[in-house]
DNA sequence: TTGTAGGCGTTATCAA
DNA sequence: TTGATAACGCCTACAA
């Protein structure tokens, strides 16, 4: 069961356990023949490293961090809860985390805290910008890993990225609006930014869907609430007064503006939001809102580690190590 | 930098290294008032267990089965596919675990499948008769921690449910049926069998939103498929002939031939049914099905796993250790 | 009820 | 160039 040993190696090789470690992390100072013999042990044997040991006998402690934007999104609140949650198990698997949060769509913050990083790789999720893409390079360079979350950077060079499917959200989200509302109708469509990735990619999903299978809906040109709940009320309020409202669309964050402008609105518009965070479950509940696209924080963070150590033992990760799933919630199934 | 040990531990108790593990993982043994003076130890010391080192030191194997029907329901594979993929992580932490298939709705057969096990524990997805108990009683006074799996057996004494919420299950069902469906209409639900407890419960679940909710719609009395397609499709198609379908509720198993039945229905119903399958994930892509609810295996799994080692251990598992998420899928985040 | 001693698989420090 | 040998942190017979 458990496998053959650097003991069995070495046996076979006819050498000294010392001498298998040298060829096996290749360290130099073995003859050839030597190397040779021992490589063909390997081979004989089927040997594998057990990774759990040689942290164990090297100490090794593996460092991460996670840098994300702060602010009444949410998303820190439910990424520390994740983390918490997991930080019992990240500890006896020797990881330590750290959250370093920055100030949200602000490139110079962000910037500063890649500058300031020790650790042995990163997560970041981030604009997408030249100078973003020179700070990773640097950190690359510098040997730290780099994942991007949530929101890919596809052109930075990163060494992973862990998150959903924007494209695929957007999708997801056009399919239930255009079946839940009846007849056609105006479609507000709420973006925090247009420059984060992971907003532009699920407003073309969501466009995409709606024009192609639900054209009897008018697509309102799309706006830009900034993760901020009031400019999103004021966005909503402001649409409304010109014309009815069928269907809404949230990208971003600000829910809690939504509510507010949602409640005052007759008849309630379709409204379909992203993540399930206090509000947003409230706002299923009481009906304001109709469905919650969640990407479930708490894989995304295991994924994260799970990659971040893959990539810290120069191991290349799983190639769907870094997906993750999307979770619908309608009133019926909150948990 | 390397935390604390159980040697500062042992030290600051003032007690030897066994003595803290002993504590450490309540084996017993040890006086009430030294129990005291490791906890405090522990506390003050910060100390957190070393996952990789006791994994390796411990040459304890768990040894489960899943005990699951085979048929066209396409679980079996599903349950394989997850476990292979969980394998590496599994076997890190010393547990094989080997699936035991039996014949569909067979009592028989799951109490030979019962007879002839041998392992710590075992994850059960079998009928509920009294026979079934009787075997499951013999187990657990044989030492064997019986887990239910997907379908609960609450008079059985078994140890723990893992699996969904049915009700919610069928709950979920009703609001996008409800939703769905333009006007009013006919509603046809199909279960496998209305002996089968999750299949029962679903059925309550999925009538109580209907009702209370969209009493537009006219139930009516759910028909039983067997979990076969060949019923399955005669059913539909039986009911087709004297009225018009407006929405089918499958319960069940049988996808396939509802697959057929309602490709011959114009207009298409409205239709919904349970597990991503190779066949409702066509289903879903071609427009035949409109919306599936999954229990993701693979949660289950790791939920069932989880719960059989803490059983194992004699520990009492978290309350909703075994409460597994219901997926949404439509036809844009099939995954 | 408590303690001692040896081992899990790998790495690293000495000598030879 | 090589090889003993002692950690690493934890678990577990076996004693006491």
């Amino acid at each position: 069961m458990s496998g053959p040993t650097v003991r069995d190696v070495a046996e076979v090789a006819q050498v000294s356990l010392a001498t298998v470690d040298r060829v096996l992390n290749n360290r130099g100072g073995v003859s050839a023949k030597v190397v040779e013999r021992v490589k063909a042990a390997v081979v004989q044997t089927g040997y594998v490293r057990n990774l759990a040991a040689a942290n164990l006998s090297r100490r090794r402690i593996y460092r991460f961090c996670f840098v994300v934007p702060t602010g009444d999104t949410g998303f820190v609140a439910l990424l520390h809860a994740a983390l918490a949650q997991e930080q019992h198990r990240l500890r006896e698997e020797q990881v330590v985390v750290q959250i370093v949060p920055t100030r949200p769509f602000d490139v110079e913050d962000q910037i500063a805290a890649l500058r300031n990083l020790d650790c042995d790789a990163v997560a970041v999720m981030v604009s997408e910008a030249p100078e973003i893409n020179e700070e990773i390079a640097a950190l690359l360079a510098a040997g730290v890993r780099v994942v991007s979350l949530v929101a890919d950077l596809p052109s930075s060079g990163r060494d992973a990225y862990v998150g959903p499917d924007n494209v695929m959200a957007g999708r997801t989200a056009a399919e239930f609006m255009g079946r839940f509302i009846k007849d056609t109708g105006n479609i507000l469509m709420i973006a925090g930014s247009l420059a984060a990735r992971d907003h532009s990619e699920r407003l073309l999903g969501f466009q995409m869907v709606m024009q192609e299978r639900y054209d009897g809906c008018t697509l309102l040109p799309a706006a830009q609430g900034a993760d901020d709940a009031a400019r999103v009320e004021q966005i909503v309020m402001d649409t409304a007064r010109d014309r009815p409202i069928a269907g809404i669309y949230a990208i971003g964050a600000g829910n809690r503006g939504l509510v507010r402008a949602v409640g005052t609105l007759n008849p309630k518009p379709v409204t379909i939001v992203h993540e399930l965070t206090q509000v947003s479950r409230e706002a299923l509940r009481t009906g304001t809102f109709d469905l919650v696209i969640d990407q479930d924080i708490r894989a995304g963070v295991i994924a994260a580690v799970g990659v971040m150590r893959d990539l810290t033992d120069s191991i290349t990760p799983p190639a769907d190590a870094g997906r993750i799933k999307l979770n619908i919630y309608s009133r019926e199934n909150i948990q």
